[in-house]
DNA sequence: CGAAAATAACTAGTATACAAGATATATTTG
DNA sequence: CAAATATATCTTGTATACTAGTTATTTTCG
């Protein structure tokens, strides 16, 4: 490939090249999506499948299976996939193939305690700063978890799990960190659905989201950070039991550090 | 073991279609890149163009003279932009254009709180765990970054500056969470740049790496992880100053806390 | 019959063409 | 001459075709 060459623009036209050196009024994030891409839908999906275990690790990837079944066309498959891939849950094999990612057992590990650090940042500013209402709503959020619990919809039951926390990073005004806790989430969420089918996990949960809560009502920073992290703790109990059972969903690479699983 | 062919099956194709269902070895992102695409050498270019501030906030990124000065097609180039969209460097506005993305205040500041905490992790496993041959090499790397300060190569000090902070994480066992802190710097990189010409800076920076270090030699958790916040707090001083100093550079999201820059 | 070489079919990466929308310039109209 | 309209020409998003490399299968040969 070669490098870089000064353009000398010939300035033959008749018409002068347009300005085009505005840049958008508003922040490219902005809250509104304006519209989905064919792309981000493919994305949406495909993401959907894989952290909720319905496409295993090892699994192909077909791109012309997805063309056919969205009725599009190679180019945002494509996109997608390469977002995918970018976000480990996807590997891309050069001329070969393209594959539903394995867990890295090491991304496992310090993903758990990367969280545990941004929640601790969170719950602790969400002390500070919490209103009042926001006190109640998260006391209504739990209810409604407490609520699903007990009819045993477990997606919903997540749901109002994922709300609590962001609930806390909002309270917080911290709602960037949220979105790295998100993205720190989606590695160690397949791994979290092997380990659901645990009896009375729900109302563990239930009770430990209701402890922290209490702590932060009560303006006390330490023990709502230590509650916290009593209940980031439990996920990572029995890692190697679940590794044995599906031997062929994890991968070891070299830095897998047990000492991260025993503190 | 032989494919019984049933007489009353007809087999047209003369071939049958692969299996195609072997899933890669190794792990998705080996150590060894194979070889860079082009859509990689674009995204590195780009990427560090923009973060050394060559490309400022508000600049229209044209493909088209991209792809002429590569000598390449749009699909690489595209992606590459794609890439660098989603990590919030360039935003993409759909029929319209494309340009290098201003710095929300916003992330700044919430960058800086969860790198804090991350370090912090970083630091204290350090502490735990270094080697005594791996602090002589943070001793060595301290000593590099002295050297080049002396001799004002402001580049090489940043260069001896990132591979401090790699080595705390690599002593530590947290290569993912060096991976996460990398990320979130260059959300603060940009403004870093702007904050450079500060006279004494480099000086001041070598002495807390320092201190930093000999915290971690005494094996003082609590000593180290003090030192690091002290230098990483170092950058969310002034941050009106240069927001009022190149006002195009930045965008107001709603979220702003100034908070967050007094504690 | 088994191993090695040839081959066919698939893959990701890239190039190019087209479509739909947005914006600056040119033109018209009051 | 100013404002409104028209139009030309950008832009991104998508479709499709092609290239080069990989792998399963078939064929050849000992």
């Amino acid at each position: 490939m070669k490098q870089a060459q000064p353009a000398t623009q010939a300035p033959e036209r008749s018409r002068k090249p347009r300005a085009r050196n505005a840049p958008p009024k508003t922040n490219g994030h902005s809250p509104i999506a304006v519209t989905a891409k064919n792309s981000d839908v493919v994305y949406r999906d495909l993401r959907n499948a894989i952290i909720s275990m319905q496409l295993v690790p090892g699994t192909p990837v077909l791109e012309r299976e997805i063309t056919e079944r969205y009725g599009i066309s190679r180019t945002p498959v494509r996109e997608a996939v390469l977002r995918l891939a970018e976000e480990r849950l996807i590997d891309v094999v050069p001329k070969s193939g393209t594959f539903i990612a394995r867990i890295p057992l090491s991304v496992l590990g310090e993903a758990i305690v990367a969280r545990r650090a941004l929640e601790a940042v969170t719950v602790r500013a969400a002390t500070e700063k919490a209103s009042e209402s926001q006190i109640m709503e998260m006391r209504a959020i739990i209810q409604r978890q407490r609520e699903t619990a007990e009819s045993g919809k477990e997606e919903a039951f997540h749901h109002a799990d994922d709300d609590f926390h962001a609930a806390i990073a909002t309270a917080g005004r911290l709602p960037g960190i949220w979105d790295m806790i998100q993205q720190i989430r989606i590695q160690v969420e397949r791994y979290r659905r092997l380990t659901l089918p645990q009896p009375g996990r729900m109302l563990v949960v239930l009770g430990e989201h209701s402890d922290v809560l209490d702590a932060i009502a009560r303006r006390d920073a330490e023990r709502a950070v230590a509650r916290m992290d009593l209940h980031l703790n439990r996920l990572k109990l029995d890692i190697s039991v679940f590794r044995d059972m599906w031997p062929d969903y994890f991968v070891h690479d070299g830095m897998f550090d047990p000492d991260m699983f025993s503190d």
